[in-house]
DNA sequence: TTTCCTGTTAGTGT
DNA sequence: AACACTAACAGGAA
């Protein structure tokens, strides 16, 4: 689940509970997810200056030029709470509420922060990964990406450009190309071409600019809704009511395979394009 | 039980 | 450049 959207949010989350705090303690419980080796040596007495995020990945700035990269991948999750045990805030992909238990099966490594708070990375299938990077390398992790949406350089003029470069892809491929465009996954490329009518199978060179102009507009519009129901799936095992993703009824086509278009009412068809399913609607997307 | 599916992405080969 | 395929991994659905 954790795509420009859903990050977004936990930045934002969590960058109000852990800005200014110190790291007093990392225990690391998978090695594997962790870089370098001296992962903790490196963060440990370290201050938490900003929480930012560049594309899906969460950019923790610390003191003395360091960062603290974490990316959530498919299946990570990050669970705050303070000294006391309660909950404060969480994101990322749903575990069962049995397992809401701090720390579990799937916790990754535990955060302890000098007010005695703690930040949980919790990660199923482990795809998930912190890094501890030098400013200077950070920097260049953050130029690899593509244009960022929802900043003052996505523009109709700067997205056509990248398109246009591109003339032989498939929108849905262009849309999910991070170093082309940074954030979209799997849900919000399915649905920003379902916005813009257009077929994920499209090549971009074959869209008109009328419809380059509606996909620009489709992204942003779907982001910005998303982001404004705090996301899709997520967010909300913070209480125990287990309320779901505030974005899922709003889903037009992701998920709804077979499922009858909103719009339309035609029977909605799925497909496999370079190993991801794409759902569309036939009639509505040409 | 087994098989297939999954929200990501880095890497390889053609 | 573009695409196909794989590997990391593990749970849930069919």
């Amino acid at each position: 689940m954790p795509e420009l959207p859903e990050v977004e949010t936990i930045r934002h989350d969590l960058e109000k509970m852990i800005e200014g705090k110190k790291i007093a303690q990392v225990e690391v419980l998978t090695k594997s997810i962790v870089e370098p080796n001296n992962f903790s040596k490196i963060v440990v007495g370290k201050k938490i200056i900003t929480v930012s995020r560049r594309a899906k990945l969460l950019m923790l700035k610390l003191s003395d030029n360091w960062q603290l990269l974490i990316h959530l991948k498919m299946t990570g999750q990050l669970i705050y709470r303070l000294g006391r045990g309660e909950v404060a805030a969480v994101g990322g992909h749903p575990i069962a509420l049995g397992l809401q238990v701090l720390p579990n099966k799937f916790t990754r490594a535990v955060f302890t922060l000098n007010d005695q708070s703690k930040l949980f990375f919790n990660d199923i299938r482990k795809f998930g990964c912190l890094k501890a990077v030098r400013n200077s390398v950070a920097e260049k992790i953050k130029i690899q990406y593509g244009i960022e949406p929802l900043t003052k350089e996505f523009t109709l003029k700067n997205f056509s450009k990248v398109l246009t470069r591109r003339p032989k892809m498939k929108v849905k491929q262009f849309l999910l190309a991070q170093e082309l465009i940074a954030g979209l996954g799997n849900i919000y490329s399915d649905e920003a071409c379902f916005y813009a009518g257009v077929k994920p199978t499209r090549t971009t060179s074959s869209l008109h600019p009328v419809e380059i102009k509606k996909l620009f507009s489709a992204i942003s519009q779907v982001l910005k809704k998303s982001l404004k129901y705090r996301g899709t799936s997520s967010e909300n095992y913070v209480d125990a009511s287990g309320r779901s993703g505030g974005f899922v009824p709003h889903l037009m086509v992701y998920g709804r395979a077979g499922e009858k278009c909103k719009k339309c009412d035609k029977n909605l068809i799925k497909i496999k394009l370079g190993g991801r399913t794409s759902v569309y609607c036939p009639h509505c997307q040409k």
